[in-house]
DNA sequence: CGCGATTTGTGCACCTCTTCACAAGCGCCT
DNA sequence: AGGCGCTTGTGAAGAGGTGCACAAATCGCG
């Protein structure tokens, strides 16, 4: 019986990131890793993976590291990972397409169970062995497939409605890849993935760095050869 | 002289919000908004929104708002957005297939200049408008379209090769949509989309709040909509 | 011209997250 | 068995971000 462990969000963001690196140890062969190991390969400071890790409890062995079959199993039940989650995939255009399409997803016990669009035309086309349904249908969907994760992949202008509907159907789990805000009763978690503001933030490092070498003593910035160690 | 603002990486990440919130703003003709009008837009609190914006000068008039249009201008300028920003995609896979053709990018300011792939029965392919190249061919393509960013969308084996490939033709900016950790020089900054990720985070709070529900007198539950962020 | 309504900009306290540094624990070797 | 080297787990300090509450500033109007 698992104690609620009251997991600060900084943790349960990287804890994903952990168990895909534990996933290619495991695949190394590997039967233990240590926190700086696992630290590099996830791309984090070992002592915050060391705090991260004893958050959901002590599962390593000190002088000898962290048991990695061990530690997957435990990050994935944290996770909630143990029960394959079926997700509803509302909008088919071009990025919703490229999401049915993604293998990435099935590989980490999601099952894209549903394909849901507006449009009239587009209902009945077959992507990936599904066929894409109306999303008036979703009612019925989310019954039959025990949907627990909606995503939205429309134009912003349909987002809020679906999302209204998602919640109405009762997903409480919504990521959402049109570019608004989405407003969503108390309960209800929404996360956002906006391509563009990704490039937007790039675009601002990279104007500030051209600002930098304009400036002051231009060093560096311009090397392209320094490594960074493993 | 323009002294370098030195602005919260937070606030960086928020402002890309800001301006699409003040572009829609813009479009139901207002000419002024208040802090609490924007931040209802952005989806953020009204005090935070002003100290994003104070730090980069002071914009607003007190007992009117801010100019919507002067706002839009100082935000691109400080993104960096004042010059069209060419991109090169490489992996013309599903995901890059969509995002090759997602608009979103040119609405922004983004340009996607060069479509790249390693895979040769790939290249020559024509996706919207642009012809994918061989990754080979990177060198050339980055001088003639003056590349400044690059997007990462192969699989994960393959992405630090194309990392190291864009930071030896000069790009400093990436993207990567590869589910692995990518090692740049210093001076290089890399932005990380994982979509499984996201799923995964959505998982966890909702086993949580299934725990929760399970459990006696359910606690309020203290829910905030999160979005990415680093 | 002054007053009140309105809204910005910001000092301050709180909170979360990060990082350091080190004691405690474990296995191995002699 | 005992010591030694390695690694975990954690207390404490520091850095950064958030939100409140309020003074300062501006406009419109009588």
């Amino acid at each position: 019986m698992p104690a609620l462990p009251e997991l600060p969000e900084a943790t349960v963001a990287r804890l994903p990131e952990y168990l895909r690196a534990l996933h290619a140890i495991a695949e190394t062969g590997h039967e233990t890793v240590s926190s700086e190991g696992l630290a590099n390969a996830a791309g984090v400071n070992s002592a915050k993976l060391r705090k991260d890790l004893s958050h959901l409890g002590s599962y390593g062995t000190r002088g000898v590291g962290y048991d990695v079959a061990l530690l997957i199993e435990q990050i994935e039940s944290v996770l909630g990972l143990t029960q394959c989650r079926s997700v509803a995939l509302v909008g088919v255009g071009n990025l919703g397409h490229a999401l049915a399409g993604y293998d990435g997803f099935a590989s980490r016990g999601f099952r894209i169970a549903a394909l849901l669009d507006a449009d009239p035309s587009r209902v009945g086309e077959e992507i990936n062995g599904l066929v894409v349904r109306h999303v008036d249908e979703l009612p019925r969907v989310a019954v039959e497939e025990s949907i627990s994760i909606g995503v939205i992949a429309t134009p912003a202008p349909a987002a809020q409605a679906v999302a209204d509907q998602l919640v109405a159907v009762g997903v409480t789990s919504i990521l959402n890849f049109a570019p608004c805000v989405l407003s969503v009763p108390e309960g209800v978690d929404v996360r956002k993935v906006d391509l563009a503001i990704e490039l937007q933030i790039l675009s601002f490092h990279e104007h500030r760095k051209a600002s930098l070498t304009a400036l002051p003593g231009g060093l560096a910035a311009t090397d392209t050869q320094e490594a960074i160690g493993t």
